[in-house]
RNA sequence: GCAGCUGUAGCUCAGUUGGUUAGAGCGCCUGACUGUGGAUCAGGAGGUCGGUGGUUCAAGUCCACCCAGCUGUACCA
C-alpha cells in the first residue's frame, strides 16, 4: 500500500475490543492476584488451556453449513477441521479432564483465568475479547461442593474490596425451575420451546420487573423504543403461578453505607468513593423462602429435590456463618439455559453505577455458574459431576472503574536522571546504574532537548524526582536533586516565572556520594516503594 | 438482528430561515524565559463538517441510501 498523504490509513480499534493502559494492567493484575488467592486457600491448583479449541468440543455448535455459527469467532485449520477461540473457559476444562481423566485426582480442584471471546454485540461491560476467573470442582456430586463455591465466590468478592451488601451470591436450582414448569403443564418434550421462554422470561425479571415478566408470559411486551417481543403465550391462572414463584423471595430494600471500603492497594486506589445511593438488596430470609417454595411447588418430586438441595447450601453455608448478607436463594436466577443440571448461582453488584452522563448502567451479572454433571459425559459416556462458576474480571473491573468517576491516579514513575552535557551521557548513566541497584525504578532521559524539554518529560511521566548534575555542581562533585511532586505543591504559591525559577522550589543539593541515599529519602517522604 | 437517537479540530461543543475563507474552550507545539516541570501572556499547527449520491445559482445546514457510535430490545452456548 502506498504511502499516500490524502489517504492515509486510518488508526482504529476494532468495535468491542480495548486496549489498556498502565494504570488498568495494574488494576487487572492485583485483581486477579486476589482472586488467586482466595482460589489457592480453598485448595484450588493452577491450570491452562489454551485460547484456541476443535469447534466441536466447545459445545454443540458445529459448524454446519458454510459457515461457523456466529457468536465465536472460528476458521479451518490447514486438514480443513474447525478451530474455534473458546468463549467460556468451563468447556475446555472440560476437555482436559476428559482427556487427562485417568491421571488427574478425583475430585478434581482447579482454577484457571484467561481471555475469552464472543462475536457478539458489545456494550457497558460487554466485550468481545474479556477475561474471566474460573474455579471448578471435577468429580464431587455433593452439593457441598457448591455450598463452598458460594461461600468462595462471598470471600473473593471481599478479597477485592466490595463490602458485605455491596454483592449478593444469589442461589437457585434448575431442577425447581423444571419442577414449577412441570406443575403448571409445561413439562415434556413439546413445550420445550414455550420452557424456554418462559426461562428467559424470569431471567429478565430484575430488568424489567414483575410487569415486563408477565407481559413477557402472556401476550408479549413492547420496549420504550417501541420494538415488540413475543411472550410465552400463558394462561392467566399460569402466569400468576409463575410470579409467585419468581417473587418468593423476600427482597427488601436498604442503603448502601459504603460499597467499597478499604480498598487499601495503590492498584486500587483511584477508586475513590461512590454514591450513596438506596440500592435494593437482594436479602431475605433463606428459611422462610424454602418453606413457602415447599408449600406452594413441593408436590412436584424434581422441584423437591432440587428444594432439599438448596436446602442444604444454606444449611452448609449458614453454618458456616455465610448469612443471607451473602448468600441468598433466589427463585428468578435462572443463568446458563443449556448445560446447568443443578444448583445455579450469579454473583451480583448490588450499587448503582453511572456514566459519565450520570444514567445508570447496567452491568448484570458479575460472575455466574452452577452444576454441569453432562458435560464432561459428552467426552467420556459416563457421567461425571462437576460444578464452578467464573467471574467476568472485564465486567467486574468496567464496574468498579465506573465508581471512581473517572479519576485515575497514575502511578509513579521512574526517576529522571537528566542529560544536562551531552558528552557526559556515560557518567548519567552510571548514575542511572546506581540508582536500579539501589531497586529504585530509574531511567537516563533519551529525548534531545534542553532543561525545560527533559522536566516536562519526567512531569508527564510522573517522575518522582529528577537528578541534575551541570558543569557547576560537576566542579563542586554534587548533584541537584528536584523533588516534582514537592515542587508542583510550591509552584501554587508562586506567581511570577521569574521568581518559580529562581526559587528553584524543592530543589536541594547533595554530594556525588550520597545522591542514592538522597533520592531515597525523596521516595519514602512521597511512599513510593522501592527496594 | 430490530427500533430510536447521534455523527463538525485530539477532547467537549457552537454554527441563525441554505449565503463569502467553518468557530470557541480545553489539549498540543513554539516563544517571552539562552541552567529547570507550574502559572501568565503572545503566536502556531490541527477539519475532504462520518461516506456516497441528489435538490439548488449556492449545502455543515434540505432529501435518499450507506457507514459508525450510543441507548433500548432480541440472542447469549
Amino acid at each position: 500500500m502506498a504511502a499516500d498523504s490524502t489517504h492515509k490509513l486510518k488508526a482504529r480499534l476494532p468495535r468491542g475490543l480495548s486496549d489498556r493502559g498502565a494504570a488498568e494492567i495494574a488494576l487487572s493484575r492485583t485483581m486477579l492476584e486476589q482472586i488467586r488467592t482466595v482460589y489457592e486457600l480453598y485448595g484450588f491448583e493452577a491450570v491452562e488451556t489454551p485460547a484456541i479449541e476443535y469447534t466441536e468440543a466447545l459445545g454443540k455448535f458445529l459448524p454446519d453449513h458454510d459457515r461457523p455459527h456466529e457468536g465465536v469467532f472460528s476458521f479451518q485449520d490447514d486438514d480443513e477441521q474447525w478451530l474455534s477461540l473458546r468463549y467460556d473457559l468451563t468447556a475446555p476444562l472440560a476437555r482436559y479432564v476428559a482427556e487427562n481423566f485417568d491421571r488427574l485426582p478425583k475430585p478434581y480442584r482447579s482454577y484457571r483465568y484467561g481471555w475469552v471471546f464472543r462475536n457478539e454485540k458489545p456494550g457497558p461491560g460487554r466485550f468481545r475479547q474479556f477475561m474471566q476467573f474460573d474455579a471448578d470442582t471435577v468429580g464431587a456430586a455433593s452439593v457441598a461442593a457448591d455450598a463452598e463455591i458460594c461461600m468462595m465466590a462471598a470471600d473473593t468478592m471481599e478479597r477485592l474490596g466490595i463490602a458485605r451488601g455491596s454483592y449478593a451470591i444469589k442461589v437457585n436450582n434448575r431442577k425447581v425451575l423444571d419442577g414449577v414448569l412441570a406443575g403448571i403443564g409445561l413439562g415434556g418434550r413439546d413445550k420445550a420451546h414455550q420452557r424456554l421462554t418462559v426461562l428467559r422470561a424470569i431471567d429478565k425479571l430484575d430488568r424489567l420487573g414483575p410487569e415486563g415478566v408477565r407481559a413477557l408470559l402472556g401476550a408479549g411486551r413492547k420496549d420504550e423504543s417501541g420494538d415488540f417481543t413475543k411472550g410465552a403465550g400463558l394462561a392467566k391462572e399460569q402466569i400468576e403461578l409463575v410470579i409467585k414463584y419468581v417473587l418468593t423471595r423476600r427482597s427488601r430494600t436498604g442503603g448502601v453505607k459504603s460499597a467499597i471500603e478499604a480498598l487499601g492497594k495503590r492498584a486500587l486506589s483511584f477508586i475513590s468513593a461512590i454514591d450513596n445511593s438506596p440500592a435494593g438488596i437482594p436479602a431475605g430470609d433463606n428459611a422462610q423462602t424454602l418453606a413457602s417454595l415447599r408449600s406452594e411447588f413441593g408436590l412436584n418430586p424434581t422441584a423437591n429435590e432440587g428444594l432439599d438441595e438448596l436446602q442444604q447450601i444454606a444449611e452448609l453455608a449458614g453454618a458456616a456463618e455465610y448469612k443471607e448478607d451473602r448468600i441468598v436463594i433466589d427463585p428468578s436466577v435462572v443463568r446458563g439455559l443449556e448445560y446447568y443440571t443443578g444448583p445455579v448461582y450469579e454473583t451480583e453488584l448490588t450499587f448503582e453505577v453511572k456514566d459519565d452522563d450520570g444514567r445508570p448502567v447496567r452491568f448484570g451479572a458479575v460472575a455466574g455458574g452452577g452444576r454441569y454433571d453432562g458435560l464432561i459425559a459428552r467426552f467420556r459416556g459416563e457421567p461425571v459431576p462437576a460444578t464452578g462458576f467464573s467471574i467476568g474480571v472485564s465486567r467486574l473491573m468496567a464496574a468498579l472503574r465506573h465508581l471512581g468517576k473517572g479519576e485515575e491516579k497514575p502511578a509513579a514513575g521512574p526517576v529522571v536522571v537528566t542529560v544536562f552535557d551531552k558528552d557526559r551521557v556515560a557518567d548519567y548513566q552510571r548514575m542511572v546504574m546506581q540508582l536500579r541497584d539501589a531497586g529504585i525504578r530509574a531511567e537516563l532521559y533519551l529525548g534531545d532537548g534542553r532543561m525545560g524539554p527533559q522536566l516536562k518529560y519526567a512531569d508527564k511521566r510522573g517522575a518522582p524526582c529528577v537528578v541534575i548534575q551541570g558543569g557547576d555542581e560537576h566542579a563542586r562533585g554534587e548533584v541537584q536533586i528536584k523533588d516534582l511532586i514537592e515542587g508542583a505543591k510550591a509552584a501554587e504559591a508562586i506567581a511570577s516565572h521569574k521568581e518559580w525559577r529562581e526559587t528553584r522550589p524543592a530543589q536541594f543539593s547533595v554530594p556525588e556520594t550520597k545522591f542514592v541515599e538522597a533520592v531515597r529519602e525523596v521516595l519514602a517522604r512521597h511512599g513510593i516503594d522501592h527496594h
